[in-house]
DNA sequence: AGGAAGATCTACT
DNA sequence: GTAGATCTTCCTA
């Protein structure tokens, strides 16, 4: 079952505790599966770490979309996926920072040609393995025709949070939530 | 033209 | 374990 599009319009923290051990799905001639078991929530203008803070601009403009959309853009020469929150006009997101490969891992090896292991443990790591780029944008993933979707999993036995990882500054609270103990989650 | 950005890889102490 | 080079866009000057 994909996640419906009420799933997403709702306050980023929930929704990146709450997509844990769900299953983001690419469709390709063998579909690629891997299960999120990390993510961390962003908040627009009040949120220093966002990329919408400094305001709408050409690159983050998909973050003023609509809950469910895809936002995705480059740092370091990687690519990072993030799922649009809330409603349309409030900019924020939940950045999937890992999964757990569960189908087409051959074609993961093709691309990145390391151990399974290494294959989605981070951010630009799982971007890299999917094959996702930019030109994947705006796809709505709670749209059942779309070549990217997420579907509902298993509830997480063991839920952690901690502060974000890689920012320069970083908001008070836990923004961040992982599931325990996986070995998928980056360090 | 220059620099910064939600990171990653490699090579070391 | 940490340190440094390098990764690719897009923004600012």
């Amino acid at each position: 079952m994909i996640l419906p599009k009420k799933f997403y319009a709702r306050d980023p923290a929930i929704v990146a505790k709450e997509i844990l051990g769900c299953i983001l799905v690419k469709k390709e001639h063998s579909p690629l599966k891997g299960k999120i078991v990390e993510t961390e929530a962003y908040y627009g203008l009040s949120d220093p770490a966002s990329r919408a803070f400094k305001g709408k601009m050409n690159h983050n403009k998909w973050m003023w979309g609509e809950a469910g959309t895809l936002f995705i853009y480059m740092v370091h020469g990687n690519w990072l996926l993030n799922i649009i929150t809330e409603r349309k006009g409030t900019p924020s997101g939940i950045l999937i920072r890992a999964v757990e490969p569960i189908d087409g891992i051959e074609e993961m090896k093709k691309r990145r040609n390391v151990e399974i292991k290494n294959l989605t443990s981070g951010p630009g790591k799982l971007t890299k393995s999917f094959g996702i780029t930019k030109q994947h944008n705006g796809i709505k993933v709670y749209d059942p025709s779309s070549e990217i979707v997420v579907e509902k999993g298993e509830k997480p036995s063991k839920i952690k949070t901690s502060r974000r990882i890689g920012v320069k500054e970083d908001l008070p609270q836990h923004l961040r939530f992982y599931i325990d103990g996986n070995p998928f989650v980056s360090k």
